[in-house]
DNA sequence: ATGTAC
């Protein structure tokens, strides 16, 4: 951890963590906001929009645009039926299609059955969406804790899905409704806007999250099936938390809560992905930790960059011999492996800062983006 | 990131 300005702005990466200067620069900038009092960049940082990603603020008042447009993105994984001795790759590739698509079964039933809240993007539900969004199968590939590992229901004998997706048009909405008038001031806690937000934002919380279980089983429903939740945790939110009998507001972007069980550290689709369990030293994080790899090259760069040595049929493989489904060209070179970060720095990182211990690593077999061009 | 924008 490097102590940027003391108790005000942390870093939670090491010397030797290529960390790009502009989100440092956006972390200060975030810092220097009315009522903020601490600032903790994690070890994937990089630059976003209305402040970096991949950082916890602990703050008395109340920043959306520091969240963006996509409240409750984070992922889900599932322990599926399918066996890990018997992989049958090239059928599954050829049966999964359509998974951006409105879904085919009977949503009312569905959303009554799931205790999901109708709202204006019930269409929407259990579409996986664009930009860094995937559902993906993986296999085991290591344990590192065997008690926790059979604790979480998880087993070495089954695949597992992985789906990284968020609240579609809802979160776009939530962040339009305070945005599009009042751009990146504040809301003052205990206000009716505040109050209204934050309960909004709640109900898009839980909906990102039914929009990763519907994934998954629509996901499942074409391989013949099943898949049971093994950790779902998001990692764009705002909570209220108590510190000294005063309350303040902690704000995750690209960051997920350490306080609520066993976490998803996703890899780019080219590596593995950890389940880790956080520790109780992440009260020095803001009860924080990393999301990912986090991206090394900004979107418009990717293509220009891979596109002399790498043509569409290598991407569509990885180097780990997975196969990623993505029709979309630009989408294929944006979210190559090579555009993010090594996991295994963001990881070691994490661990030589006592933030985590590992419980397993997962190996990607097949990542579905989109089937659209 | 987005039922994507002048």
């Amino acid at each position: 951890m490097i102590e940027i300005e003391k108790n005000k702005i942390l870093l939670f990466a090491s010397e030797k963590n290529w960390v790009e200067g502009d989100s440092l620069m956006q972390l200060k900038k975030t810092s220097e906001l009315t009522g903020m009092k601490l600032s903790c960049g994690m070890p994937d940082i990089h630059p976003g929009k209305g402040g970096p990603v991949g950082a916890s603020f602990i703050c008395e008042l109340i920043y959306p645009h520091l969240i963006g447009n996509d409240a409750g993105c984070g992922a889900g994984l599932f322990k599926t039926s399918l066996r890990s001795g018997r992989l049958k790759t090239e059928k599954w590739i050829k049966k999964l299609k359509g998974l951006e698509n409105t879904p085919e079964r009977d949503l009312d039933e569905w959303m009554t059955e799931n205790n999901v809240e109708s709202s204006d993007h019930d269409k929407a539900l259990g579409t996986i969406g664009g930009g860094n969004h995937f559902a993906e199968l993986n296999k085991v590939n290591e344990i590192f804790d065997q008690k926790i590992f059979e604790e979480a229901g998880l087993d070495l004998k089954y695949l597992n899905l992985l789906v990284h997706s968020g609240s579609r048009g809802y979160g776009e909405v939530l962040y339009r409704s305070h945005t599009s008038k009042s751009g990146a001031s504040p809301l003052v806690p205990d206000s009716d806007d505040a109050i209204n937000y934050i309960e909004k934002q709640n109900k898009v919380l839980k909906w990102a999250k039914s929009n990763r279980k519907l994934i998954a089983e629509r996901f499942m429903d074409r391989l013949n099936g099943d898949s049971q939740l093994i950790t779902d945790s998001n990692h764009n939110s705002i909570v209220s938390i108590k510190q000294s009998e005063k309350n303040y507001w902690l704000h995750r972007k690209g960051a997920v809560p350490a306080d609520d069980g066993l976490v998803m550290v996703l890899g780019s689709r080219g590596t593995l992905s950890y389940l880790v369990k956080p520790t109780n030293d992440c009260e020095k994080s803001a009860w924080s930790i990393a999301h990912g790899a986090g991206r090394k090259w900004n979107r418009g760069n990717c293509r220009g960059r891979l596109e002399k040595k790498w043509g569409v049929k290598d991407l569509e493989r990885t180097d780990i011999g997975s196969t990623v489904i993505c029709r979309n060209k630009d989408l294929l070179y944006e979210e190559a492996p090579q555009a993010y970060k090594n996991i295994d720095m963001v990881i070691n990182d994490m661990i030589n800062d006592g933030l985590i211990e590992l419980v397993a690593s997962f190996k990607p077999l097949i990542t579905y983006k989109t089937r659209k061009k």
